[in-house]
DNA sequence: AGTACGGTGACGAAGCGTCAGTGTGC
DNA sequence: CGCACACTGACGCTTCGTCACCGTAC
């Protein structure tokens, strides 16, 4: 499956520890899982250039950086962007493959959660058929129509979120509702009774994982909004006066634990 | 936006209470989030026929089994079936819509866990970037070639979905999976604290639904899906033996309390 | 008389699948 | 000599976007 390059051109510049590591068309195909034909075509617009071997059937040869060049390509696929922008984006001088990354993992999300809202409206559909739910006609297509929905200022974040996790609320059934509340109530309790212990004990960490998890069920976020998120529980006064009833200090401690917690994860997959 | 179907053909076989509705082809082409120009290859390819005005300028016309029958079409084009295939399932004379619904609900959830494996990818990627981790050539891959990794074995249950926990898991950093242990040992804990107070206490039915997010850390699966691994929590020799180590009735209380969560939201949305 | 909305072709484009025909190394 | 694998065209298919042109109701 694997063939060092020693014995391919283009190789000899680098004597390094290192070894080089080519790949012909179909090992790559195989591995990637695309048809050669993809490779081929992708050669031919110029969005995967191929090395040649200039011996041969001039057979074409891919190396490691092809290899992470054509992991960007199927990301962005994935995305449903088009060939020749993905070229483009590539091509981009001021292109930084990390801050692809992220923008990457961004957009999966936002599609992610985009099914969550499909996985939604199915659920509506089949109470509705079965005579459990009225819905309106714009409900049937909740989740279809991407720009109306997801119009960037809908994952940004504020008022909203707030909006979108109220939309999702109604969705539910009422013993659905029960449960998420009595969880949240106890995620709190919880956080409160432990106060004592500091924002940076296991235990106390392991129930900022709970309010996470929590939080996603309305919410499609990472761990770099979940820390946008406690700021709000201190600065915005809504969140804040609630969580005060229950003790004045709470703000600062929900803030400083989630804070610790994001930092932690911080290097780590979510 | 709407107007009632009385002065349109084809209603007046019905003065039901329930006023026919009918659409123009922008009215549901906004209402969908598709341009008219689908709906119009939509109907000149027979995959969802518009009936006729007769007057005017013939124009198309829509009626409720239309938008529900368009539902169906952008369910499936959500999942990249083909045109004719869509045509082909919908005048099935067997065609089910409850059955499709579901199966659909299947499908979108098979997809939505597809992204979260490409979302550890991109997060393994980071690292590896990062200099964080070592990754195989294979891993640089993983959840884009759907063939490999969602052969319907590994949506099926047994032992498949503990092998792909475990994938997961291995992805995870240390600080990530101290703090899903805690969680795990927390939630059981929990349960066992309150067993005496019976499977249907809203507590223990909180803290079931925190199990059912727990899992779902690992295995993307619906209610029902859970249900079964709580079969499996009294049935498997392995899972019996953890649980009665804790409590001798523990098994057979989980068991109870999950079906019981199940049952609840049984007709609810997940 | 303009404008908003409806109609019917017809062309084109993106992203490959597929088939045909031709090397080349073992 | 066959077989696996590589190559190069070339055609076709699907799913619409787009453009041109026309009709009709208000």
């Amino acid at each position: 499956m694997r063939s060092t390059g020693d014995d391919l051109a283009g190789s000899n510049d680098e004597n390094a520890l290192e070894v080089t590591v080519s790949y012909t068309i179909t090992e790559l195909a195989r591995l990637a899982g695309v048809s050669t034909r993809t490779l081929r075509y992708y050669d031919e617009i110029g969005l995967l250039p191929a090395q040649r071997t200039d011996r041969n059937n001039d057979e074409r040869v891919y190396d490691t950086d092809a290899l992470m060049r054509l992991q960007q390509i199927l990301f962005y696929r994935e995305l449903d962007f088009r060939l020749d922008d993905i070229r483009a984006l590539l091509d981009d001088a001021a292109y930084d493959v990390l801050r692809a990354l992220h923008e990457q993992k961004r957009l999966i999300r936002r599609r992610r959660a985009h099914l969550g809202t499909l996985l939604d409206t199915i659920e509506r559909t089949i109470a509705h058929l079965q005579g459990k739910a009225i819905m309106s006609d714009e409900q049937f297509f909740e989740g279809f129509d991407p720009a109306r929905y997801e119009d960037e200022a809908r994952q940004r974040w504020g008022a909203d979120v707030v909006d979108e996790s109220m939309r999702r609320w109604r969705q539910w059934s009422p013993t659905d509702q029960a449960s998420v509340v009595a969880e949240g109530e106890d995620v709190f309790k919880t956080v409160l009774a432990n106060m004592a212990d500091g924002a940076a004990a296991p235990h106390v960490q392991a129930t900022i994982d709970r309010l996470f998890q929590y939080v996603n069920r309305f919410w499609d976020c990472d761990v770099q909004a979940f820390r946008g998120l406690a700021d709000l529980y201190v600065s915005d006064p809504r969140f804040r006066a609630t969580f005060e009833s229950m003790d004045p200090g709470l703000p600062e401690f929900i803030h400083e634990a989630v804070v610790t917690y994001c930092d932690r994860r911080a290097d780590a997959p979510t």
